[in-house]
DNA sequence: CGCGCGTTTCAGAAATTCCTGAAACTCATT
DNA sequence: AATGAGTTTCAGGAATTTCTGAAACGCGCG
């Protein structure tokens, strides 16, 4: 099949894009096909569409599920597996964040909080604190990323519609309540 | 020198995360040791801790300059450059998040308005649609960073610890508000 | 079972990225 | 302008990651 203009330059520059991303060039465009597709794809259509391997483009699709990325659809009498990007780009969004919060932020917490368990040799007294002041920050992170996670989706766009002046109740709360000690 | 057992593991981690988060190995480890250190460290100090050639330690740090995530330093009578990272983390935090989206999220941004400046050709409707959608995405997003950046921490800070409660303030503006268009 | 259709695995080739040592460069000092 | 401490650049070797084709596997069906 040969790609349109348009999304022949999408998915070249997802595939750059893709490794400032910490995914391959080849997931990146596969999931940029995906993403413009007007229908589910197959496998051997995206072998079609971008060239690559049969095999890497399997990898690739394996990549994209487990990143939860990607949906299966079924044909009737088909026993094929078809994939779609989810229609909601929201429902993207904070999949994204959850899945590079669990690869990139939760490892180093457990390492942090493993760390701070044991007790500074002489010498590592202000090192140890450090590392204490980094897990707590990393943890009122999470906590309001865990917050924001649990709202629909409406709310959630109100609110980054409101963007500065979120600045103002946050200055009034600041003021009437007791904050969180250092956070 | 040898590295205590608390700042090797510190290092150590940091070093395989450093993949992960589109710096290498090498660049991860300088950091967090950097992190670590109760004072700046000049490049010489840094080789002999890691145990890197000398080149390769001058390479990451211009990277990390580049990044703007260490601080240079000066002693008197001594010319060499020595390296910090802010003793604020919040500081931290903020140029790592200003600093991906500059390498992560603009280039796209830029192409995707590109590509929305193009008639789509007929069958490119639909994905002339999406991509448009993906623009506005992205910018409501950025539109809400730019916000938060300007905040002073202490505000940011009580933002944050309000959590849950955002939700609420987000219901009532939801309602109250003319809402923007589509988001 | 044995066939057909589809997916997954895997070892090695290809490409990319990282790291090093040597040489070049900078610049204050004599 | 020569010295020397310090930094940067760079070509190529080392290590890692990505990609491929071939073979193995899974499974519904006659």
């Amino acid at each position: 099949m040969q790609l349109s203009q348009l999304r022949q330059e999408f998915v070249l520059h997802f595939g750059e894009m893709g490794s400032r991303w910490g995914i391959n060039r080849t997931v990146g465009q596969i999931y940029a096909l995906l993403f413009l597709a007007d229908e589910p794809l197959c496998a051997d259509q995206i072998v079609e569409a971008l060239g690559f391997s049969r095999s890497n483009v399997s990898m690739g699709l394996k990549e994209l599920q487990s990143w939860n990325l990607v949906r299966l659809r079924h044909r009737p009498d088909d026993r094929r597996d078809y994939f779609t990007t989810p229609a909601d780009l929201w429902e993207i969004v904070r999949t994204l964040v959850a899945e590079r919060k669990k690869r990139e932020i939760d490892p180093t917490l457990s390492k942090l909080r493993e760390l701070e368990m044991t007790r500074p040799a002489p010498g590592d007294e202000a090192a140890h604190a450090r590392i204490a002041e980094l897990r707590r920050l990393i943890e009122t992170l999470t906590r309001f990323h865990a917050e924001l996670e649990a709202l629909e989706t409406e709310r959630l766009v109100a609110l980054l519609n409101m963007g500065a002046r979120l600045g103002k109740v946050a200055a009034g709360a600041g003021r009437l309540l007791p904050m969180r000690r250092k956070a």
